[in-house]
RNA sequence: GGUGAGAUACUCAAGUGGCCAACGAGGGCAGACUGUAAAUCUGCUGAUUUUUAUCUUCGAAGGUUCGAAUCCUUCUCUCACCA
């Protein structure tokens, strides 16, 4: 029977991972925990400066969230000293430092979004800066005595950067060492981060034994998720992301228009269905019993109502069913009001449908503008007095009042 | 510090005195087809109610010229090689 679930929660804990490292301990831990009931700890880290996730981030909460269920308790860490050198692999260097109060604001901001995923009572937030101020330099000076820059060096960033010339900060060397130092602090059992994390994940493992804390963490990688593109990796800055706190109906209709394809990875790191459910849609869909795009409302479902609610993400797939299957206009539209007489593209461009009155002539000239909708393919068009709904593309409406 | 190369629209990248709002590719937007999927095909992709026109744009500022992204000067920044 034990044996049964261990197996069960390896196959969960193992789900979409890139790379685990020293598996074995994982397995101790789920046994200990299912025999005698003793819990263990995973730590994962996040950065203070960017609060506002996306489903990208959420990969790494919920395999937190795997871990929850199978008696994990999570060391949820804000890096708020670590953030002042910022993770080498990023392009900013040094960074601001930030004041005690915005970190205490984002923190918030954090636990607002994290606990639709996390189960609070297993988890603790933790500030590394309050264990590293205390190291001091003495303690600093002990740190950097473990690790020698040959194997640094080693690190696959910092390793191109310096063939290539370009500078390294002695700084960036410490990220890498405090990083891993929260772990020997913390004492984690388990380690999870990104497949970047690679070198920062297996420094834990490193000062752990350096610092003879009496247990090496095991290190679970995810991989990056893609976005809405389907091939870059999802990013606030690329524009193919889906932010936690998207309106139902933005997130319900993003989830919908990713590909099939990319429908079966969001459902590996996102659902929370198991692996045979997965499987068994799977195999709906290639033996044609089941439309992909059933499948795909299903999850599109499961997200929305997750950051949302049930309610509020059926009332989105209707007024997405409503708007797009059935071609009519959304019920809640912005509405704007105009005196006229006016012209056509001078209204698309104040009712922010369109970006100047050139882009608003092209739209009619290629038919994709609809008033009341109908087609229209005057560009000089001038409404009289009147209400329209006012459409671009398949998307875009506004309500008009002319007076 | 020395020498050389380069800076063009969202990105990459042509263009080396007029035919350049600027080839091409990617991306994006739109139309057809669909399941608002993918794939495919097509159109558009600086601004402006002078729309077979006008104005602004090719790192920045000046200059030459009837006319410059293209020539000259200075400046700023990036890259490569050398010490």
């Amino acid at each position: 029977m034990i044996e049964q679930k261990i197996v069960q929660g390896r196959k969960e804990i193992q789900r979409g991972c890139a790379e685990i490292i020293d598996e074995a301990r994982i397995t101790t831990l789920l046994r200990e925990y299912f025999e005698k009931g003793t819990n263990y700890t995973v730590k994962a880290g996040f950065d203070p400066t960017a609060p506002d996730l996306h489903l990208g981030h959420t990969v790494l909460l919920h395999k937190l969230a795997t871990f929850q269920q199978y008696g994990g308790h999570v060391q949820f860490l804000i890096g708020d000293f670590t953030a002042q050198i910022g993770d080498p692999t990023g392009k900013s260097e040094t960074r601001k430092k930030l004041s005690p109060e915005q970190i205490l604001v984002n923190a918030q901001s954090y636990k607002d979004q994290v606990f639709k995923i996390l189960d609070p009572d297993k988890t603790t937030v933790v500030f590394n800066a309050d264990w590293i101020n205390d190291l001091g330099a003495a303690g600093m000076l002990e740190l950097t005595t473990t690790f020698n820059v040959a194997r640094m060096l080693e690190r696959d960033d910092f390793d191109k950067r310096h063939k290539a010339g370009i500078s390294i900060s002695i700084s960036e060397f410490l990220y890498p060492l405090l990083q891993g130092y929260d772990s020997v602090h913390l004492k984690s059992d388990i380690e999870i981060g990104g497949t970047d994390q690679k070198f920062n994940l297996l420094m834990g493992r490193h000062l752990q034994r350096a610092y003879h804390v009496g247990k090496e963490q095991a290190v679970l990688m995810m991989p990056i998720l893609e976005g809405l593109d389907g091939v870059q990796k999802m990013s606030k800055s690329l524009g193919n992301y889906i932010a936690v706190a998207d309106a139902p109906n933005d997130m319900y209709g993003k989830i919908l228009s990713i590909s099939d394809s990319l429908m079966w990875r969001y459902y590996e790191l996102l659902s929370s269905q198991t692996l045979d459910e997965i499987d068994a849609l799977k195999a709906g869909v290639e033996n044609g019993t089941l439309h992909p795009k059933k499948v795909k409302e299903a999850l599109a479902i499961e997200i929305t109502s997750r950051f949302h609610s049930a309610g509020e993400a059926h009332a989105a797939a209707e007024e997405f069913q409503r708007v797009h299957a059935h071609s009519e206009i959304p019920l809640e539209m912005e509405e704007y009001a105009f005196e006229s007489p006016l012209w056509i593209a001078k209204v698309l461009v104040d009712a922010l449908l369109t970006s100047s009155t050139s882009q608003a002539r092209r739209e009619i000239k290629q038919g994709s503008v609809k008033i009341n909708q109908e087609k229209i393919s005057d560009e000089q068009l001038q409404l009289s007095a009147g209400e329209y709904v006012v459409q671009v593309g398949k998307r875009k409406f506004a309500r008009i009042k002319v007076s």
